[in-house]
DNA sequence: AATCCAATCAACCGCCATCTT
DNA sequence: TAAGATGGCGGTTGATTGGAT
């Protein structure tokens, strides 16, 4: 007897999730909390797998994520932790309030690694490497270090501080991505969350600011429309997420913040 | 303007660890 | 203790983007 999958194969939903779908999700842990991710799709109304629900959620919906490049410190803080740790990349995420090991695993096999290994080490045993040219170049690299594949990152830290959350390609799912001057104060309660949650800086500053003043929608007037529906995340935050009603809080183990 | 190609990253897959019964 | 259920992790894939030719 075999282990069961996650989910039948057969009439789930895969690929990139739409704004509908987020809205339902997040709809659904908004009122449910997280609960068991299996479960999720179902309740939430998505034909979804479970276990993409939950990849979903925290690699993108989660309301403390940053956006955009990691820094020059992260990254730094990432080839540490990445010589003592390997590629636990959930291990080194921890350790970087915000950001994913999804995210971190990406940034590691598109920038990091070439950079490491320009610079003449071993992205693997960060051990200089042994037919290095590139080691001998390190000079240069240092001022040229990415110039190929990392001008991008340049240029949109120039631009504007960090890269623009990436927008779906699918027009029908453009429309909760909100362009600036966006006015967030009319609309569907649901729809503005989504669109906070989808286009927003969403740091914790943000988030804890955004709780206690509404300043961070600078054209708001007066309450906002979704006010009292972020209290369980800002509980989530500080205890672990998940003080709904019908959620099994043993289920539950955000315990830093960053890890849920 | 069209095509090619490398870079990027969201999402999926399979496996493992832990929990529950 | 065994077996199943669930969550989580790391590796990989594939669609999309944007620069180069």
């Amino acid at each position: 007897m075999g282990r069961q999958p996650c989910c039948d194969k057969q009439g789930v939903k895969r690929g990139p999730w739409t704004a509908e779908e987020d809205k339902k999700l997040i709809s659904f842990i908004l009122t449910h909390g997280r609960c068991c991710w299996r479960a999720v799709p179902k309740l939430a109304g998505l034909l979804r797998c479970g276990k993409s629900c939950r990849l979903r959620w925290t690699n993108y919906l989660r309301p403390d994520l940053k956006r955009g490049l990691l820094s020059a410190d992260e990254e730094q803080l990432v080839i540490d932790l990445h010589a003592k740790l390997g590629n636990r990349w959930s291990k080194i995420a921890a350790k970087l309030p915000g950001r994913t090991d999804n995210e971190i695993k990406n940034h590691w096999n598109t920038h990091i690694k070439k950079k490491l290994v320009k610079m003449g080490i071993d992205p693997v045993t960060h051990q200089p490497l042994a037919n290095s040219k590139a080691a001998s170049s390190q000079s240069t690299v240092t001022d040229e270090s990415a110039k190929s594949s990392d001008t991008r990152d340049e240029l949109s830290l120039k631009e504007g501080s960090h890269r623009e959350v990436p927008r779906p390609t699918d027009s029908s799912e453009q429309s909760s991505w909100p362009e600036s001057g966006t006015n967030i104060g009319s609309g569907d309660d649901l729809e503005l969350l989504v669109d906070w949650l989808s286009g927003a800086d969403l740091s914790i500053e943000a988030w804890l600011n955004f709780a206690g003043s509404n300043n961070e929608l600078g054209n708001v007037e007066g309450p906002l429309p979704w006010d009292g529906m972020t209290d369980w995340l800002l509980d989530y935050q500080d205890f672990g997420m998940c003080s709904s009603n019908s959620v099994n809080d043993s289920t539950i183990q955000g315990s830093n913040g960053s890890n849920f």
